[in-house]
DNA sequence: GCTAATCCCTCTAGCCACTATAGGTTCAAG
DNA sequence: CTTGAACCTATAGTGGCTAGAGGGATTAGC
């Protein structure tokens, strides 16, 4: 049996967070003590270190959900998780490309600046006149 | 004098988004019409659009008062503007970093998994147990 | 001058995944 | 039995908007 601090400290989740995946009906809610504080066994750990790994690696609170449910039934075919984590793949590809361009244009920003007074700056000036961009945004 | 609509679709900024703006100060406060509606002329509309153009770049909202701050004194050094955008750059490539580890990792995962069931998912796997990750996460 | 359509106003609540705070209760060690 | 840490619930805040309710203003056409 663990409390809830155990839990913590074992999986490196935060004691408010691991209630609010209670709440979210990430994890169930757990037994109590005679004086209604959260005992965990064995299982709800893997559960929670589960999550924890899904988190770090971007997953959202509904397709944890769904990973969950999903490995609850160990004779479905795979093709669920796999497509979940596809998308997920795919999402990320497209915030690293928009970061991109992002840095490109930041880069050229802050490279032309000549370091002179504000007046000529080119950090200000690119964000006055749009005509200096190189790319559309 | 343009209504907020017009100054919406001038510089492609929503109309709520705009009210927003006043509201946290990144724009004063508009004259008003007889019937208590906003006026604006055109440095207001100059100043939008430096906006809009700093959110484009991913500048949060305290950054961008101070950019324009800053760009009320032409005679000021540079060297502030110059360090706001390099400071948000190495943000963004800090993101970029850590979105590309997930990347790999992800792209380890997704390649792993054969396709059969749940019960020998690569991605419930690697999820349920740690050790199958190749970095810190 | 009237009407209808469109625009505008304020205020409040919702998004995401937490995090923080307040005010109170329980537990475990000495 | 006392103390201090850990626990409980409930509520509000984070950023940068966005959506909706319930009203008032403006404007184009007749």
């Amino acid at each position: 049996m663990y409390s809830i601090g155990d839990l913590s400290r074992l999986t490196g989740v935060k004691v408010p967070t691991i209630r609010y995946y209670e709440q979210v009906g990430l994890i169930s809610a757990a037994q109590r003590s005679e004086g209604n504080q959260r005992r965990y066994e064995k299982n709800d750990l893997e559960r929670l270190a589960f999550i924890r790994h899904a988190r770090d690696l971007g997953f959202d609170v509904p397709a944890i959900r769904d990973l969950i449910a999903l490995s609850h039934h160990p004779d479905a075919p795979c093709a669920g998780a796999d497509r979940i984590a596809e998308d997920h793949l795919a999402a990320v590809r497209e915030k690293i490309a928009k970061l991109r361009k992002l840095e490109r244009e930041l880069e050229r920003i802050v490279s032309h600046c000549s370091g002179h007074s504000v007046e000529d700056c080119y950090v200000i000036r690119a964000l006055s006149e749009h005509g200096l961009c190189e790319a559309e945004h």
